[in-house]
DNA sequence: ATATTATATAAGCGAATGGTTATATGGTCA
DNA sequence: TGACCATATAACCATTCGCTTATATAATAT
């Protein structure tokens, strides 16, 4: 009964946090492949501390994880996640989505983990 | 070019705009039927103006239409809508949703409308 | 006309959001 | 050790959100 509705409630966090085009952004690029930090600082021009604020977002309601290797921490989908499967098509309803996460791959290029 | 990115920023305010539990379960309400503003009122035990607010976010997203008749106004899903494919997927991809509804329409019964 | 009913809008308020700059943390390398 | 790098956190600020109360609007009904 109660978990009915926490599951509303959570699904609504989902949304939420995915009713920002940066973090909907991300979320697009991390469905084609694990990112570093500094991509998403690169591609989006955004500061550092924006960037880690969001993806610390995205950590909290536990559709992405880290890995640390050396300097930089690389950003993934969380398989183990209940929203994992729902992504693909989330993102895949996006009109345009693959040109445009062509596009910010193509920015990233500079980044510093390349 | 640019169309893509608003594409982008539209789903963004998609989700953005079902990203908040009350307004989540107007829309799995109306996914199953046309629906009353007082039905909103009554069964969220929320205030008349709150909803309508919400009310408006709906409309503005272009999700949702509304049809007068006599005292009442009735909310539906607009299907000429860009998303309202997308909404049964959405709605259906949240667990117990069902159940949910049922226990909110049967708060309902007494709404001024029916 | 006037009263009544459902709904919309306006104004105000506390809380949350998303950015900024400054600083802390923690791994790496000389 | 101490300097350096990527990232996280803290503190702050302007804007947005979601509610409230008060009032406006528009369709009935008497």
């Amino acid at each position: 009964m109660e978990k009915i509705k926490s599951n509303i409630s959570e699904t609504a966090e989902l949304f939420k946090t995915l009713g920002d085009t940066s973090r909907l952004s991300m979320v697009a690029m991390m469905n084609r492949k694990e990112c570093c930090v500094c991509d998403f600082t690169e591609c989006f021009g955004m500061s550092q501390p924006a960037v880690s604020q969001h993806l610390k977002k995205l950590r909290n309601i536990g559709l992405v994880k880290a890995r640390r290797d050396g300097y930089w921490t690389y950003l993934s989908l969380d398989e183990e996640s209940r929203f994992y499967d729902m992504v693909p098509y989330l993102i895949g309803a996006i009109p345009g989505i693959d040109e445009h996460v062509d596009r910010l791959f193509s920015k990233c290029e500079g980044a510093s983990c390349c």
